[in-house]
DNA sequence: TGACAATGTGGAATCGTTACCATATAATTG
DNA sequence: CAATTATATGGTAACGATTCCACATTGTCA
């Protein structure tokens, strides 16, 4: 059914060697021969079986990327910046969707084992077990792990500074004035949660302000719904705050239709602040929130995977996912 | 370095012969050389090889998605039905993206012919040659055009019924007393944007109502800001619209903006309905939508890829894919 | 003119899996 | 009991590309 290199050295009267030599550019073939080749190529439509050169070079050029699924487009970009590294490198991903938390991800890793993929990224911190990476190790397979660490697995990771990232919204929020502050978060059990609400409280801490506990709403979930009755129950209070900070645009999107049932407008009667810059072009209005510098995320996955490849006994790296906050005008400055 | 069926027949004491019999459990095997194969598969943790499988089968399990890039979460959703529903029959996906429409997707076709893809699902109408057709032909990979159709290339479809979706959410407007009902839809080129545009001037016109140039305003793409734009004009007319009927959420998304500046609330001063419901969980407040039903696009997909695989002299199918208007209360009745 | 390099070409083994054929023993039937 | 069938196992040739080795044929220099 498909063309091999036999069929284009019976169309061009040598062996399959000299298809070869044509193919990869190299050893010495006589012009006239090689021009033969290249136009049986190009005639027959001749395409190299990826499936061939893998077996036979043990290398299959696929990257895999594990990503818990999720309708929050930050996984989306993650996913793109990484196809596109792996695209100038010469790979291709393929992505597998772990579809729950406690959904077996080890099914998808035996996968990507069988294809013998060159390395494989983990968007988020999916639940893979330590037998996983152990058999992971075992084959060679080179693993990285994006947005959230995986630490004490002996894998490089790419960690967004959510710490940092928080403290800076935060506190660019009281500097303009602002003293009840409120935080919308997620209630998940990971680092990355912790770390955001950390960072609130260490900012409103550090502005010698009280940490009002009816002011931090833990949600179930990062879904608008959750933003919205979270923030009709902070509207309640019988000292509402003045300036809303959620740790998902998605959150936020949920407090801005809270706010709209009830007639109020960012920022004049209240401040917002999100998270993510997932939703930036499409809320009313736009809001500030804490961007991910995702452009060379790809890069520096396929930087570190590169090195495992070449040589594995390095220690294990830990690079920092830069933020930005983007200011756009959803904090009032009330010092005005 | 990885483990071989040769392995595990070393560690078994068996031939490798009979190792296949115990992977694809047919033959006869002996209950306990059995359980000493699968006891070695566990202990040394052994994964079929797919590239050789692939090799000797002429089958990759890999089905090849073409994307056009676009931030448009459709486009996720669509990849995502499809994925699930190819890993239910044994495939797993690998997508490529086409950046720019003049892209040149037939370099990604070249590498899924290499792949050995053993489909491919084009997705939303990106630039393919009729020649790439024929070499896809010639390959024998079967090909699937989901969202907007590829017509005359002898492939199947799974198509959006535009008009009637447009024509049905511009009757519905309508219906309610609407009779300045407006339309910002994206200028392309393709059929899709004519037939949304054409079902809006047929449903004025079915209503009896005239068709007023100065209520259309095309677009340069989907994005938030170009829907803004429009609605600022559409807005600043003499007489203008009661009712704003858009092609995308994410168009709808920027007429919000421009309605929260002025002040203006959906649906008390003006009525909005978006297309494709993207952005439906998200906007403040949740606005009407033309929703695609994509539940069973994946299954549908692969059910056309089997019917291909198994015989391919089969007419060139096309299949609607369903749309609901989903009545979220943004248009309002001006009878009452 | 012989020695040696540069140029040009083909054969065959290999990667890991599968499909087919061959063979051997145990169980069953007329 | 011989003939047949079920059970059980191993050898080997592919699949398509690559890599090494072998062997030509030129050209170049001492």
């Amino acid at each position: 059914m498909s063309v091999t290199m036999a069929d284009i050295a019976r169309s061009a009267e040598c062996s399959i060697t000299t298809v070869g030599r044509v193919l990869h550019n190299n050893g010495y073939v006589k012009q006239e021969v090689r021009e033969r080749i290249e136009k049986a190529i190009a005639e027959l439509g001749y395409v190299p079986n990826q499936s061939a050169r893998a077996l036979k070079s043990n290398r299959s050029g696929i990257i895999g990327v594990l990503v818990l699924q999720n309708p929050n487009g930050l996984y989306y970009r993650i996913n793109e910046s990484i196809r596109e590294a792996a695209r100038m490198r010469g790979y291709e991903c393929i992505t597998m969707e772990v579809q729950r938390r406690d959904d077996d991800a080890g099914r998808l890793i035996q996968s990507f084992i069988g294809l013998r993929v060159d390395g494989i990224v983990i968007v988020s911190n999916t639940t893979v077990t330590p037998e996983m990476f152990a058999q992971l190790k075992r084959a060679g397979v080179p693993v990285v792990s994006v947005e959230r660490g995986y630490f004490d697995c002996g894998i490089d990771n790419l960690v967004v500074q959510d710490y940092s990232a928080s403290y800076d919204a935060v506190s660019r929020i009281l500097a303009k004035g602002h003293t009840r502050v409120a935080l919308i978060a997620s209630d998940g059990q990971h680092d990355v949660e912790r770390q955001r609400l950390s960072g609130y409280k260490q900012a409103i801490a550090d502005a010698a302000h009280i940490i009002d506990p009816d002011l931090i709403r833990l949600t179930e979930n990062y879904s608008p719904d959750a933003g919205r009755q979270a923030a009709e129950q902070l509207l309640a209070l019988p000292a509402p705050p003045t300036a809303i900070f959620t740790t998902a645009d998605t959150l936020a999107a949920g407090v801005l239709q809270a706010l709209y049932a009830k007639g109020l407008r960012v920022p004049d009667d209240v401040s917002l602040v999100g998270y993510d810059d997932v939703l930036s072009r499409s809320l009313s209005p736009r809001i500030d929130s804490v961007a991910l510098l995702l452009d060379d995320t790809g890069t520096q996955v396929m930087d570190l995977l590169a090195r495992r490849m070449a040589k594995e006994d390095a220690p294990p790296e830990v690079r920092p996912i830069g933020t930005a906050y983007m200011d756009r005008g959803s904090v009032k400055d009330l010092r005005k």
